[in-house]
DNA sequence: CATACTTAGTGTTCATTGTACACTTAGTAT
DNA sequence: ATACTAAGTGTACAATGAACACTAAGTATG
């Protein structure tokens, strides 16, 4: 395990995700079952050991394809977690990324039995495999902070969409209620949207316009 | 160098310090030549691989007290830089530290020749080793972002200190001027400021009030 | 010892931004 | 035709931020 160095210990790396999404109001991290030791059962973040000349971003990307089927999506690094102690066989040191997916973008969900996948409420997560948890926490904290002083819920936003539903994006993640009047003035006002001319007829009701963000970049007020 | 897995490549893990400190109205770096191949002869950040057993912290908490001879100061992960070419050696990341020290704490510089140490203005760098350049830049954003909304400049102020001298450091790290009765009133607004009672009488003018801040940690406004 | 010199210390006005708040509009459903 | 639902809109007030100039308290000098 130990090179020439003696003291030099040989590190492996991993890359862990905390995906997010939003589905029925709730702000949701999907989880991947472990099949092997250790932590056998436990659900945990998807990730995996950085590959022979794999970038970190590029291992990030490629567990964030693997599992979601999805590629192009919001993701940042978030921070690396490197207690000697977090894995219990060996020094692994963790690269942490968060990532964004709109619900409608992701893949129709099989049965969690024959995935190992699943998408869980961050206000109801399970126990994790390693420190998972912590990582967890600190990725929805960053995201909750973000939303606040960013245009980071574009990551989590359908192409097209109605101003409410774009406040609701925001009242679930920072789990408060928002004014209406004030929020739409306050979105306008960044310049950040577009409208489509288009109109959602669905519902008993007025239509709404359709917005879109104007651009992809992720824009901090 | 490559484990059973082939793929799985074995990984050196350094972390990699942006040491900064204000002395003479600049925001200065601390720069160390390396002796060794690569970049053999150029400055880089002081650095050093992770150790057996040692945590992230503790390893940049190590690299900082070998260079400086300064323990107890602000020190934060800034980012981890894996770009499978950045050691034209062999895989190696990197975990980047910000750290903080008043100038007033540092002991006397010896000369540059004989530690092979420096400090230089952060906008005068010269050409680094490795990826130095781009990590640097990546901390002075940071460093000159959170300046803005946090007391983060509380890492490179003395213990008491006048008001006065509080604004010049913000100065010279955002690199613009401050009006100074809006700054007081900020400063002492934020209730983060304590009076120590006792006046600087250094001066043919006036004596100022010396300030401390009243608590360690960094307040985010 | 009177005067000049230097930095410390202090308030107010105005512009901008944020916050609270309620009714009309344009569709669908019955 | 009427009821229902979410969409869409403006104003008054409070809080915050920005611009701006003089007096105060020491030391240095002639």
């Amino acid at each position: 395990m130990n090179t020439k160095y003696g003291d030099y210990e040989q590190t492996g790396v991993t890359v862990d995700l905390s995906i997010f999404t939003v589905n029925e109001d709730r702000l949701k991290a999907m989880l991947v079952r472990r099949a092997e030791a250790p932590f056998q059962g436990f659900w945990s973040l998807p990730g995996g050991f950085l590959k022979n000349g794999e970038s970190l971003d590029a291992a990030a990307q490629r567990v964030l394809i693997e599992k979601t089927g999805v590629n192009d999506v919001y993701m940042e690094q978030l921070y690396t977690f490197g207690d000697p102690k977090r894995d219990p066989r060996s020094r692994v040191i963790t690269v942490a990324y968060i990532a964004l997916i709109p619900w409608q973008n992701l893949p129709k969900p099989e049965s969690e039995k024959v995935t190992g996948l699943t998408w869980v409420s961050v206000d109801s997560l399970p126990k994790l495999a390693f420190d998972h948890k912590e990582i967890m926490s600190y990725a929805v904290k960053r995201l909750r902070a973000k939303v606040s002083y960013s245009n980071i819920v574009h990551g989590l936003m359908p192409r097209q969409f109605r101003l409410s539903e774009l406040q609701s994006m925001y009242e679930c993640i920072i789990d408060d209620k928002l004014d209406k009047r004030n929020f739409r003035k306050r979105m306008l006002a960044t310049g950040l949207l577009k409208e489509t001319g288009k109109k959602d007829l669905a519902g008993a009701h007025r239509p709404a316009m359709l917005y879109q963000f104007k651009t992809t970049e992720i824009v901090f007020f």
